[in-house]
DNA sequence: AACGCTGGGACCCTTTGGTAG
DNA sequence: GCTACCAAAGGGTCCCAGCGT
């Protein structure tokens, strides 16, 4: 049996109220000292820890903050996305529970099962699951919705900036590669014939495997087959993993990266920068990491119910490292590593 | 304001009780099917979700299921490890409540931030912070702790295979690179004599950082210089991570994997097999996955409490795949990508 | 009378055994 | 015997009352 604060205070033949004040700190003023210091010191020796839910159920705040997001073993982003977060959360003396999915439909049930917590806030970015108009605060990254507060990213400044960048080098047959989260893939192809680009694109849906680098190394080798008679020279990638796995699989039909193909990611993860070649990619966010602007963003909206909805606009950056170079016609340059 | 059952209730003109025991499917031969079907119509139309903390509170289970792990965002083999149980305990009807943490201080807070959740059992890697005999089944896996479940890996078993093999290409000067979880290092080179192999180690203490591919970068760095004038040949990494830090870091000094130098990480992370070179690694468990192993003992545990202390011990075992070859003498094979 | 400190007890929402119709 | 309700319980929180000086 747990040690409860009701026996705490029958131990110290107190009132529950007693203790319940020393333990929250509300005792300035109120509990004589060396009372306080009786309880507490009585409370570290029996290991006591207040229970969650008794104390969550009355007051009217919970201090949890919900984080939903696509399956952390599927995609790297997620994964360290998800560490900071946590640790920026807990700092700020709030708990964050958790909920990620593979499919859609697991999404809506994990929505549903945070909000049984009746959460203080939401960090997600997939808002269109999000049933009504809930009472907490939402911050959703990515995907726009007109309920809740949105961090966007621009894509055509960003798509700009990689065009210019790729253009310069020489590319003027371009690649996409995997999925179409939050509809960025029109938006280059709107863009393509102002730089005078040619772009194809390959299999395209929201799901989050296409964001994982063994359906990076599929959908490569599939566009290598489909597209033999007019190859691109570089490769843009809809997340690093994707970019690794696309690189694998042109190694593995001897093609060198950057010398064969330039790849370019999305998302910088950790591991991009220690990729060899180090992997040229759109970074989130310029300067304060984008763990940092969605929790300031939940914590404002908590504190703040009442302000207007926001729709800050990131500014993305492309990291430009070794993944790119100027193209250069498509003979084998290498052995093939398997066939 | 959330929907309650009270409201609930109320709105459909019936007891909370009724609402309850329908909810929650104890509904058989208790209430009439017709009126079952109206209460869950309408609680479907009202979006309501019932509050956990209360539920939690008044039966004595809290269904939830504590993992407690070092950092995801440092470490990939913990986020798949995370995000495989976080699916696996979903679908047992439990839900998973985690706390990460990056220095030992943070552990101990994590830990007892968790126990106020009034979990039914705990999964962690770092059973040592735990304070005495918690009355919930706690599984820990690496690291040994009498009081409670452990999964444990041999050491001798892996190492002696790791030797073998090793040995068969030729090498016989080898070098660990970073940290010391679960003592193996100790075993490692206890072994080492008997196979005439030399074995050198670069700086190893427990903490996480050491698990990153920039420590693995940085230690690399390290060793190059520290055993300039012995250079080995092989690499034991005790992280994928590392291992891929050390293969960029050998890189970019001029030396090649695994022409120049055989490297050999740890965990299998997804990552592994799609790295150039597909990176050869201990990987936890032969069949099962280890998630599956560690939920299906803590389940077990729920279920029958009185069950007397477990210690398996987890079979690992050797993927082969591409970063080990013959050793040959260290002439620069290639130009170093930066100086 | 006023102030400083502690106790009493309603309340948060759901579950569940007992009971009434 | 079937169905639905009553009421207590579970652990804290917090307003208000009470007691002593």
């Amino acid at each position: 049996m747990a040690m409860t604060m009701m026996k705490l205070a029958e131990n110290l033949g107190l009132s529950v109220a007693t203790v319940s004040r020393v333990l929250n700190g509300c005792d300035k003023k109120r509990v004589r000292p060396e009372l306080a210091a009786r309880i507490r010191e009585e409370a570290r020796k029996a290991g006591f820890q207040p229970d969650r839910a008794a104390g969550q159920l009355r007051r009217r705040r919970s201090n949890l903050i919900g984080i939903l997001l696509p399956s952390l073993s599927i995609v790297n982003f997620y994964s360290e996305l998800a560490g900071e977060l946590h640790e920026l959360i807990l700092k700020r003396g709030y708990f964050p529970v958790f909920a990620f999915w593979i499919q859609m439909e697991e999404a809506v049930k994990a929505y549903r099962n945070i909000v049984s917590w009746r959460i203080d806030g939401l960090i997600t970015v997939q808002p269109d699951i999000i049933e009504g108009k809930p009472e907490f605060p939402v911050v959703s990254y990515y995907n726009e919705d007109p309920r809740f507060d949105c961090l966007v990213t621009d894509s055509e400044q960003i798509f700009r900036e990689l065009l210019e960048y790729l253009t310069s080098l020489g590319h003027r047959n371009i690649v996409w590669i995997g999925c179409n989260f939050d509809g960025r893939l029109p938006c280059l192809m709107r863009l393509c014939p102002e730089y005078s680009v040619k772009i194809k694109y390959m299999d395209c849906d929201n799901s989050i495997g296409l964001l994982s680098s063994s359906a990076g190394y599929c959908l490569t080798e599939k566009m290598l087959k489909e597209f033999s008679a007019d190859l691109p020279t570089a490769i843009v990638a809809s997340s690093d993993d994707i970019a690794f796995g696309a690189i694998r699989c042109l190694a593995d039909h001897g093609y060198r990266c950057p010398e064969d193909f330039s790849v370019i990611g999305s998302d910088d993860v950790k591991q991009a920068e220690l990729y060899i070649p180090a992997l040229t990619t759109i970074k989130h966010s310029d300067k304060t990491s984008l763990a940092e602007l969605l929790t300031d963003q939940i914590f404002k909206k908590i504190e703040k119910p009442d302000l207007p909805r926001d729709r800050v606009v990131i500014k993305r950056s492309l990291a430009v490292r070794d993944s790119c170079a100027p193209p250069r016609s498509h003979e084998l340059t290498s052995i093939p590593r398997r066939q």
